[in-house]
RNA sequence: GGCGCCAUAGCCAAGUGGUAAGGCAGAGCUCUGCAAAAGCUUUACCCCCAGUUCGAAUCUGGGUGGCGCCUCCA
């Protein structure tokens, strides 16, 4: 069973093989640090995660960059709004990312690279590409000239005539070719900027990657990844410039994630349909959001709605229950054998879990091994007899599978309050002298408190809701 | 104009040649002091038309509807 991934390169599902046996070197772009993330920016981040464990779990060992663009125009724009510094604004919105992905599961990459630590290298890069005559300078701005690489396109599978220019962007006049694009940008006056051979200035977006890439991973990696849109320009520019320097190929798969919709409308600063994660962490709990990300498959667009939410949390709802269930019988269970259906349906949930993560990660699909398993263990955990060694067994399965999806949340361990404890005795007394009125008030006020109980044949179970 | 994507039950979402997974919601029932959780039962002319085939949701052609990219938006 191996493992296969859709490259947008060549529009087809490709068997992986990485560059280096066991071993695999990865980059996805991130995000422009000016604001909060929204959860369009959620998306890739929290995907790319699932993919990075997914490797892991299957014993490749990952190396995960993501960067952070920590200068550009609009961190310049709301510097100025707000009166601070540029790496002001990124280090308090770098603070805010890490804060919000940390939300929602999503763990570290290995490296976070950022721009304004990494001008050296991308000034060397343009260099580099101005030596190779990749590039030119025109007032104090550095374009690369696309003419020199003929195989600019090939990602994006644009035909270069076709492409309509100056629709949204007016075209540089001092460019040769209209297609060709800035590498480093003149500083306007009182901008932030940094010296270089070209004048006083700061990096354009798409080589802060190129030369990322290049330092921490090297000429060629394994996965790039990023959302649909960045395919063109800003992929295409950056295979241009690397590979216009290096001569090497770039990346051997391109991954693109689809977009989040909201309420089946593009998100967008026009429409002001943006929804910002750090919000709404507030209301909704992280691994929800992520649940729901990842019931569609990465590719296809996903809408983003009160609804899906809420079907969301009820989905996410029945695997915390049966996984609340089997830990509480699990400490009543005896030692016994372990059920050979139940490790039948272990075994089933586990091959079909991992076909379908192999088949370009579908998740969706993954999920509802998770379900199956679920199916399988609810009705073997309400039997009046059950052996430790098969709950034991769905628990490291279900881990197993989370292990991947991180999609349940992380073990309370808390234990109750004094006093909520001493509810629940109180409680089962008034349940034993059949004082129903003193028992539900009981039930009613640790429902306030966000606890659950649940009666079953083996005592009282609880859960925070 | 160019390059692409999508269309499956009330909703979400798989399936890509052999006769429709899974989840949510809804309805009924079982269990329960009542609940909750769980269990059982129940819900699809696969956007339309034509073609290929013994057989198509799945392939081909043509429609219809929605969407994305075309220089700094994940």
């Amino acid at each position: 069973m191996s493992l296969k991934i859709y490259n947008t390169l060549t529009r087809t599902k490709e068997e992986f093989k990485p560059l280096e046996p066991g071993k695999v070197k990865m980059y996805v772009c991130g995000p422009t640090v000016y604001s909060y993330i929204h959860i369009g920016n959620a998306r890739p981040v929290i995907f790319f995660d699932v993919v990075r464990r997914y490797l892991e779990s299957i014993g490749y060992e990952v190396t995960y960059a993501a960067n952070f663009t920590d200068v550009d125009d609009k961190l310049i724009k709301k510097a100025a709004e707000m009166g601070v510094t540029v790496p002001e604004v990124a280090d308090l919105f770098v603070q805010k990312y890490y804060e919000d992905t940390k939300g929602l599961g999503v763990r570290k990459a290995t490296l976070h690279p950022r721009v304004t630590q990494n001008m050296a290298e991308i000034i060397d890069f343009i260099s580099g590409l101005v030596e190779k005559d990749y590039a030119y300078e025109a007032g104090g701005d550095v374009f690369f000239r696309t003419a020199k690489f003929p195989e600019y396109g090939k990602l994006s599978h644009q035909n270069l005539e076709e492409l309509q220019y100056g629709i949204r962007v007016d075209v540089d006049e001092r460019k040769e070719s209209p297609q060709d694009f800035v590498l480093w940008k003149a500083a306007k006056p009182g901008e932030i900027s940094w010296s270089s051979p070209w004048g006083e200035g700061r990096p354009g977006w798409h080589i802060e990657c190129s030369a990322m890439i290049r330092k921490y991973l090297g000429d060629s990696i394994d996965i790039h990844g990023g959302g649909l849109d960045l395919t063109f320009p800003h992929h295409e520019c950056e295979i241009a410039q690397s590979e216009g320097l290096t001569g090497q190929r770039m990346a051997n798969y391109w991954m693109h994630n689809g977009f989040v919709n909201v309420n089946d409308e593009k998100m967008s600063k026009s429409l002001g349909n943006g929804i910002n994660v750090h919000e709404l962490l507030k209301t909704i709990p992280g691994e929800v959001i992520r649940y729901f990300m990842l019931s569609g498959h990465y590719r296809n667009p996903l809408n983003f709605s009160d609804e899906a939410v809420e079907q969301a949390r009820g989905s996410l709802a029945r695997i915390e229950n049966c996984l609340s269930a089997l830990k509480h019988r699990l400490k009543t269970a005896e030692a016994g054998e372990i059920d050979p259906e139940i490790a039948a349906a272990v075994r089933n949930a586990q091959q079909q879990f991992e076909s379908k993560m192999n088949d370009d990660f579908n998740t969706p699909d993954a999920i509802t091994a998770v379900f199956e398993l679920v199916n399988a263990a609810n009705p073997y955990i309400n039997r009046e007899q059950v052996t430790a060694p098969t709950l034991e067994l769905l628990q490291k399965q279900f881990e197993a599978m989370d292990q991947v999806l991180g999609i349940l949340a992380p073990e309370a361990e808390d234990l109750l309050d004094e006093e909520i404890e001493q509810l629940i005795v109180e409680r089962t007394e008034a349940r034993k002298a059949k004082n129903w009125a003193r028992a539900d008030e009981i039930r009613n006020l640790l429902t306030e408190r966000g606890i659950v109980l649940e009666d079953t044949a083996q005592g009282i179970r609880w859960r925070r809701s």
